[in-house]
RNA sequence: GUGGGUAUAGCUCAGCUGGUAGAGCGCCGCCUUGUGGUGGCGGAUGUCGCGGGUUCGAGUCCCGUUACUCACCCCA
């Protein structure tokens, strides 16, 4: 038993894992990058009163002070629990030397103190996209943000994805339209759906939020709508509620899920889905939740919104869009279940053997060579037998060994089939995908999350 | 925060109604005096989570404690 105990809900990952983590986060601030959002990283601490706006998380924040801090001295900074409140506050504090609309993206931990669980933890990795106006922000962004969020990660190799969306205005509009006063409250209510049946949600309706039996009735019809296109528009308008919000949110609604099934590939499906509402009650208009097939009791791998007033310092209003990615809560579960992993743990594609120790200049006068062409590699520690120097290749998963022969001429050898042929330092070069550790990765295109679940 | 389970070698685990610590895998060496993987032979490794109690004797029984883990709650 060793004396170190690992610290639940802090994961930590090995080299090889860490590589795939590595990989997939190269490969979605690639694609950000190509629709034009600009990185930035915040800092990791904020002022409490800013982190807690009386919401359930504010005890789970973790707190930040000197250890030397005076005993009866109440702590001011928190680390933050999510990426949006600390892009909202840095809005406002660099609001002056940003350009609006500002696009970013941010990939950093976020801290919570809440029970970890599998794909739930006390330090996570997220990645936010969003795009931020000063004082308005034109809905056609919405469309924007959400593909740019389905274009990344339908490049991933990883279990199929679902994108549902639905839209607050369109929720907000049918239950006035209905006559129901507190919409907040109904909308926490039909969010219970999936945990409960339909008459209890209901029996909740009539008796917590004081709706009629037939409002209630309503309600439930709506939240029941779930369609991959837009003819969701027909069937709420069957339900003969009129509104003009109601209008509003089915119009915005039908363009995002028209836009996004444009870039989507194959990997990842669109759909319309009328019982998403997201609990926070921030969001104003497009809301969206994200699902992994097969493995639905994450709950969602991502979600985000539309959110009129992301950031205001009383003078000015900026509003937002924008949508998050659970990296932690996504690759940690496929890492566990061998879905993901990495090709090796060292960046290595070459071992370059040692003859003798008074050889080692000319070893590394080979690794220089490759180096001066991108090609990773690196020398052997001692110059033991070869056998023996093979087998330290094998270990850590590099696949070539160079020698350099008695007579100066060099040869590699690819030691997964044993081939061994003339090389020259300053020429020869490692197949495409042995250069790089890669993701090898289990989940296809066309895997269901029939075909997931039954593979577990 | 509430409730259950678990804690023994690097890893996965066995260890009966209490009798002095085990397997598989991995690791190291040799067979194999300069090209690995298969095979054979040999070898090393444990505060049995921690503290207390019962007992002639505790990995085993009792109490406490800590950590991990699963479920609920909630979220990425």
């Amino acid at each position: 038993m060793s004396r170190i105990a690992p610290l639940s809900g802090f994961p930590e990952l090995l080299p090889a894992q860490r590589a795939v983590e590595r990989e997939v986060i190269a490969s979605l601030s690639r694609t950000f990058e190509l629709h034009g959002f600009a990185n930035i990283e915040t800092r990791v601490v904020e002022p409490i009163d800013r982190l807690a706006k009386g919401g359930e998380v504010d005890k789970e924040i973790y707190v930040l002070q000197r250890l030397a801090a005076e005993p009866d001295a109440k702590a001011e900074l928190g680390m933050h629990f999510d990426l949006t409140v600390p892009f909202a506050r840095y809005v406002l504090e660099h609001a002056g030397h940003l350009e609006f609309p500002f696009r970013r993206f941010q990939v950093q931990p976020a801290w919570r103190g809440e029970r970890p669980q599998e794909g739930r933890f006390r330090q996570f990795t997220q990645a936010d996209v969003d795009i931020v106006g000063r004082d308005e922000l034109p809905f056609h962004h919405d469309i924007e943000v959400m593909s740019v969020m389905v274009d990344a990660l339908s490049r991933l190799a990883i279990p199929r994805l679902s994108f549902q969306f639905n839209n607050r205005k369109l929720i907000q509009g049918f239950y006035r339209g209905l006559g129901i006063d507190d919409v907040t409250d109904a909308i926490r209510v039909i969010d219970k759906l999936d945990k409960l049946p339909a008459d209890e949600v209901a029996r909740m309706l009539v008796e917590r939020v004081g709706t009629t039996p037939e409002q209630a009735q309503r309600c439930l019809e709506l939240a029941t709508i779930r369609v991959p296109d837009d003819s969701f528009v027909e069937r709420v308008r069957a339900l003969g509620v009129s509104d003009e919000l109601l209008d509003q949110g089915l119009d915005e609604l039908a363009a995002v899920v028209r836009g996004c099934r444009a870039v989507a590939g194959d990997r990842v499906d669109v759909e319309a889905n009328l019982r998403i509402a997201r609990g926070l009650d921030y969001y104003t208009g497009t809301v969206v939740e994200v699902f992994m097939a097969g493995y639905e009791r994450l709950k969602s791998v991502g979600g985000g919104g539309r959110y009129d007033a992301l950031a205001s310092d009383g003078r000015t209003t900026y509003p937002g869009v924008g949508v998050s990615f659970g990296v932690s809560r996504t690759l940690i579960p496929l890492i566990t279940d061998g879905v993901l992993s990495g090709s090796r743990p060292v960046p290595s594609a070459v071992l370059v053997a040692l003859n003798t120790e008074d050889d080692r200049a000319v070893s590394t006068q080979v690794a220089s060579a490759l180096r001066s062409r991108e090609i990773a590699c690196e020398v052997a520690p001692s110059p033991a037998k070869f056998g023996k120097q093979i087998r330290f290749a094998e270990r850590r998963g590099i696949p070539f060994v160079w020698f350099v022969q008695p007579d100066g001429s060099h040869q590699v050898k690819d030691i997964r089939s044993g081939e061994q042929v003339d090389a020259d330092p300053r020429a020869w070069t490692p197949p495409e995908e042995d250069v790089r550790p890669t993701i090898i990765s289990t989940a296809t295109p066309s895997s269901t999350a029939r075909d997931t679940e039954e593979n577990q």
